[in-house]
RNA sequence: GGGGAGAUGCCAGAGUGGUCGAAUGGGGCCGCCUGCUAAGCGGUUAAGCGACGUUUAAGUUGCUUCUAGGGUUCGAAUCCCUAUCUCCCCGCCA
């Protein structure tokens, strides 16, 4: 959410930054005129309320014809009070409204661009393994191999759902020990395991509401939505609290299924894993002050990069321009996977400053010092990484000729010692 | 699912219609005293939003907030209703 004084301050900032992200800036106007008329309620509603202050105070001590007169001079305030309150709360709620449905202010180091295509390539690690055989897609290898099951996950759930069996689920586990315990052991990370429902206001303080209700599974009976990823829970941790400056950085790191209702991609990615409804990540989230948290940016993407690294499969990390910049981000880097079937990068993992966004909403603050007033905290996550797309990404990049595939050396502990996968004759 | 109890400041806990932003205790911080990692004494210890003032700064003042929302009342932490959460008992259950 975007503070108030910044749209009393610097409105061109504001109606910039909504243009850069194609966005109408009309809304900046609309915003001040009702700044405007909140603040002129309140100054006619407070004065009415320190009268009647007052005149509470002085009633106990009256009597008689006095105390009457008092009581009926409160009495004759009160509707007018009444019906300020109720022109505050409607002037407030559309206020607040209307600037929840704002998206953030993107960086300064954000590069300004329409869309996709001004994206910019930050860097490239690794150098696609060249096949002397025509690579295979994940969805082919996995079925071959009785890792996955498309078919039965459709019978069960429906489009978009599927099955790991075998050796395929027991990679996908091995993946996300591997990739948690990087985190926990090398990265500095504390591994927290959330509900996967959550309430509105955990959805809210994060930004996935108001705006983007119809991407989310919801339960109406309890009110509660399924999570679209562990960013969720884990930032509204803090919510509503003070943290004190010696807790800061903060640095968790969560396994979460997500659940997506993919509304709007049909026909995008219909076969294999990159595109399902639910899917699993391992998500890094951290709290810091507003000082750090660019450093913390860098940071976070790099133990992301760490994970892809380990498992030696070539990835490029892209930075979104302004028109291509997620709702509640200021600045975001994308790793993206080589995916050899595909011929293609496809991302994995999107790491993102939110700086004091999500705070404001969250109401997540720090104490910099004893005796100061307190702050929002800067909010960042990124995953580390998608499991299923990493699943994907091992069968396509460790495929043999043969139909087989290798396990990364950094994954076999976590298989048990099994080097390769092969299909059963 | 049925029944009961509860939700107050950093924590514990009092307060059942006005003098309550809130006793008391604990903790924290500051100061004093004390020649010793103790005790004592004094002070201090919420957040949000306005108005006037200030512009790298500085305050003064008002309003709101005792889980949340609604109601009663001249006036609500206190009375009523609803929701949420917590605890206990019964039932069910991985």
């Amino acid at each position: 959410m975007l503070d108030i004084k910044l749209f009393r301050e610097e409105p061109d900032k504001v109606r910039q930054a909504l243009r850069n992200r194609n966005e109408d800036d009309a809304v900046v106007d609309e915003i001040l005129r009702m700044d405007e008329q909140r603040r002129a309620i309140l100054v006619e509603k407070e004065q009415l309320q320190a009268r009647r202050n007052e005149l509470s105070k002085q009633v106990p001590k009256a009597q008689g014809a006095e105390r009457a007169a008092l009581i009926d001079e409160s009495k004759a305030i009160g509707p007018r009070i009444a019906e300020l309150d109720r022109e505050t709360t409607d002037v407030e709620s559309s206020l607040r409204n209307t600037i929840l449905g704002l998206p953030n202010i993107p960086a300064e180091s954000t590069p300004v661009g329409k869309g996709e295509e001004g994206n910019i390539i930050v860097r490239k690690w690794g150098e696609p393994k060249q096949f002397d055989f025509e690579p295979a897609a994940h969805w082919d290898i996995g079925v071959k191999l009785g890792m996955v099951d498309f078919e039965r996950g459709g019978k069960i759930s429906g489009s978009r759902f599927y099955v790991l069996t075998g050796l395929g689920a027991r990679l996908e586990r091995a993946l996300c020990n591997f990739m948690l315990d990087m985190h926990i052991n090398e990265h500095g990370y504390t591994e927290v395991f959330p509900p996967f429902l959550v309430n509105e206001a955990s959805m809210i303080g994060t930004g996935q509401l108001p705006k983007f209700k119809e991407d989310m599974y919801m339960i109406p009976e309890d009110q509660l939505y399924l999570i679209p990823t562990a960013e969720v829970p884990v930032t509204n941790l803090h919510r509503d609290e003070i943290l004190t400056a010696e807790q800061l950085p903060i640095n968790y790191t969560a396994y979460t299924a997500c659940f997506r209702r993919e509304a709007g991609s049909a026909g995008k990615d219909v076969r294999g894993v990159i595109r399902v409804h639910q899917f699993n990540k391992v998500e890094m989230v951290k709290f810091c002050t507003p000082d750090t948290s660019y450093e913390e940016l860098e940071r976070l993407t790099q133990n992301a990069e760490d994970v892809l690294q380990r498992l030696n499969i070539p990835y490029q990390v892209s930075e979104h321009c302004t028109g291509d910049l997620g709702f509640s981000a200021a600045k975001s880097y994308d790793l993206e996977v080589w995916l050899p079937a595909q011929d293609t990068y496809r991302e994995i993992s999107s790491c993102s400053n939110f700086e004091d966004f999500q705070g404001r909403r969250a109401n997540i603050r720090y104490r910099p010092g004893p005796d100061e007033r307190p702050r929002f905290a800067h909010t960042l996550n990124g995953s580390g990484l998608a499991v299923g797309r990493t699943w994907a990404a091992v069968l396509e990049n460790y495929q043999q000729e043969d139909g087989s595939v290798i396990i990364p050396g950094a994954l076999r502990p976590y298989m048990g010692g099994i080097e390769v996968i092969r299909a059963r004759e």
